[in-house]
DNA sequence: AAAGCACCCTGTACGC
DNA sequence: TGCGTACAGGGTGCTT
């Protein structure tokens, strides 16, 4: 499942590649991919245009053009990749684009929640999302004045994309493992050293997630640009640990649906909020 | 503001 | 072995 880390990491893959390449038409197969403008208006308008940068912003990849930008967002499971034209499509590959040099970047997803976006502004799109949890000017201060406005519960705020962008389940549970914080916890309840412990863990484990290059979880998981797995599922504390032994202190991993989502935690290293 | 839930999808895991 | 069913998950939208 694609989070800041893994959609990073695609976008630098593709920072090697796309930047120059003139995207000469596109293939698209499954319609409900293309989030705007309308499918036969997409196709008509993307040709022609020309890539020149490649970014992220949240969960979404940024291919900055001559004019406008497209966005891709992979949702579960999502794949882009650059690949010779010639190469044989697999049948998940819903969106095709056609490149000037032979080649061709295809957006594969096999439960096709993904959506790609063609606008002319970013913000159109990411406008209402949260601050980037690595950028420099995300500071401790920024947290704590966002926390501090909250009283819903941690799990579900770290979440929301429109508190802050790129956060997913996996590096939640970690980060707020990383932490010593119950998922249940009262976001507005933390006192200034939990602040600075989330803090702290929410920007080391995605840093090292990146550095990583993400976390892939069994077959058919994340992978690259490149179509290779990531390394960062080594450091994985509890997504997914449920029953297994804390690798802190032993006692059995738990889980609880918080929000509809499952949430992994150590009972004992994230102490229970009271009442809950 | 926040919580709960259905929905979008399909591969996979699981029970019988 | 094979079938049917539940489930997972990011995000949106609706209801309470």
């Amino acid at each position: 499942m694609p989070e800041l880390p893994e959609v990073e990491t695609v976008a630098r893959d593709l920072r090697e590649s796309l930047p120059g390449r003139t995207i000469t038409g596109v293939t698209v197969r499954w319609p409900r991919t293309i989030a705007c403008p309308p499918p036969d208006e997409f196709r008509q308008a993307i040709a022609g245009r020309r890539v020149t940068s490649v970014g992220r912003r949240g969960k979404y990849v940024v291919l900055g053009l001559d004019r406008g930008y497209l966005l891709i967002h992979l949702k579960m499971s999502g794949r882009l990749y650059v690949t010779p034209a010639g190469q044989a499509a697999d049948r998940h590959e819903h969106t095709i684009f056609d490149l000037d040099d032979g080649q061709q970047l295809r957006f594969q997803d096999v439960r096709k929640f993904g959506r790609v976006y063609l606008v002319d502004d970013v913000e159109q799109v990411t406008g209402n999302l949260g601050p980037e949890p690595l950028a420099d000017d995300f500071t401790l201060v920024t947290f704590r004045r966002r926390l501090e406005r909250r009283s819903g519960r941690l799990k579900s705020l770290l979440l929301n994309q429109f508190f802050l962008a790129g956060l997913g389940n996996i590096y939640a549970d970690e980060a707020l493992f990383q932490a010593g914080l119950h998922p249940l916890r009262p976001a507005g309840s933390l006192t200034p050293a939990e602040q600075e412990r989330l803090y702290n863990a929410i920007r080391g484990v995605l840093r090292q997630a990146v550095a990583n290059r993400g976390t892939t979880l069994g077959d058919g998981g994340y992978v690259d640009a490149r179509g290779e797995a990531g390394q960062h599922q080594e450091q994985i504390m509890v997504y997914g640990r449920t029953g297994k032994s804390c690798l802190r202190c032993g006692t059995p991993i738990e889980r609880l649906v918080v929000g509809g989502r499952s949430s992994h935690f150590c009972p004992r290293c994230q102490k229970d909020p009271a009442g809950v």
